[in-house]
DNA sequence: TACCCGTGGGA
DNA sequence: TTCCCAAGGGT
């Protein structure tokens, strides 16, 4: 019944479909090819709450590294932790290496949303993308893009989160039984690129005709959303010690929480009152005159930095000295503490 | 159900 | 500077 929506998207898509890496795009579809499940899964993992820009450069080493969801599940968890380093919500690198042996184990990717949905890191999102855009099923694929597009063709005024399941029936009614790859992926492209989140480029919208929102001159302000509350700030202290012989004492992150199973300087715990850290090292500590300043998604992050030179036969408390330190298997926050202690180890 | 979980770019 | 936000999932 709300054919014309899709065909209207659809036509648009056949002419402006971005160009992507992990992409087989409308008229390589139309003959037939499809795309590679593990590269789609593999970059809608990437993609979750993250911009095409910062997943480009991470895709491209993923699949150089490991060309095939066998590959990826043969690597080691710190192999893939590094490479996902910088790129955030590390829970996702966790949950793609535990995906990729379960896959490999079961011959492959399941077709279908319901199998996909049991494996680690596919919620319903992913779950319906990588059913529809890699074997073509029918699924109502609703990310932040559909809920904007949707919320303003139907003109939602309750905001979100509240308005999610209002969205979903209403994103079903004009999903396409037809090409629903390209009807997923054209929504996306839609929202990324006209139907943005500020200053909609209504006037050359191919689903004019079909936008209550433009047409109650609201299109702008919608979707409504709950405000959010203010981030607080909190303080923490990192220890940076070198070796005579360049090795740097880091840690390894316990798998759960903040920045969970990845890499940093030993250090004290971060809170808006935080408790005295103690050193990890009996060495001459030296504190840095500058701050390194880190805003995660509900907090910001001042830490202080002390930095030492370590005996040839140092013993750590924690931590383990690492000979072959590389800056970029860091998260970010602890990258810029090594960026700030860096120079004074020269 | 809310809350937790990163990052970089744009306004 | 500060705030918003981008192809969400786990708990």
């Amino acid at each position: 019944m709300r054919d014309s929506f899709a065909i209207d998207l659809l036509g648009w898509y056949d002419r402006h479909a971005r160009a992507l890496p992990w992409r087989i795009g409308p008229a390589d579809r139309a003959a037939g090819m499809r795309p590679d499940p593990y590269r789609v899964w593999l970059s809608e993992v990437m993609l979750q709450q993250t911009t095409v820009a910062a997943v480009r450069a991470y895709f491209a080493r993923f699949t150089s590294l490991w060309p095939d969801v066998q590959a990826l599940a043969a690597a080691p968890d710190a192999a893939v932790m590094a490479e996902w380093a910088g790129l955030g919500y590390y829970a996702r690198a966790r949950n793609l290496l535990a995906c990729a042996r379960a896959v490999a184990a079961q011959g492959g990717f399941p077709d279908a949303e319901t199998g996909l949905r049991r494996l680690p890191g596919i919620g319903p999102y992913t779950a319906a993308a990588v059913a529809a855009i890699a074997f073509d099923r029918p699924a109502v694929v609703v990310d932040g893009n559909v809920e904007r597009v949707i919320s303003r063709v139907f003109a939602v005024h309750e905001p979100l989160p509240r308005s999610r399941p209002q969205i979903a029936a209403l994103a079903a009614t004009v999903t396409p039984q037809d090409r629903p790859g390209d009807y997923a992926q054209a929504m996306m492209d839609l929202g990324a690129t006209l139907c943005t989140p500020r200053n909609p480029a209504c006037g050359i919208c191919p689903v004019i005709a079909h936008c209550e929102g433009r047409r109650a001159g609201i299109a702008a302000d919608l979707p409504r959303k709950q405000a959010k509350p203010a981030k607080p700030t909190r303080r923490g202290v990192v220890f940076v010690a070198r070796r005579t012989d360049g090795a740097m004492l880091l840690e390894r992150r316990p798998d759960r929480g903040l920045l969970g199973g990845t890499l940093g300087w030993p250090g004290g715990d971060w809170s808006e009152t935080p408790a005295p850290a103690h050193p990890p090292l009996a060495a001459q500590w030296t504190p840095l005159n500058t701050e390194v300043r880190h805003t995660f998604t509900h907090f910001h992050l001042i830490l202080s930095v002390q930095i030492a030179h370590a005996a040839p036969d140092a013993e750590p408390d924690s931590g383990t000295f690492v000979p072959d330190f590389a800056p970029r298997s860091l998260p970010t926050v602890m990258r810029k503490v090594w960026d700030a202690a860096a120079p004074h180890f020269t």
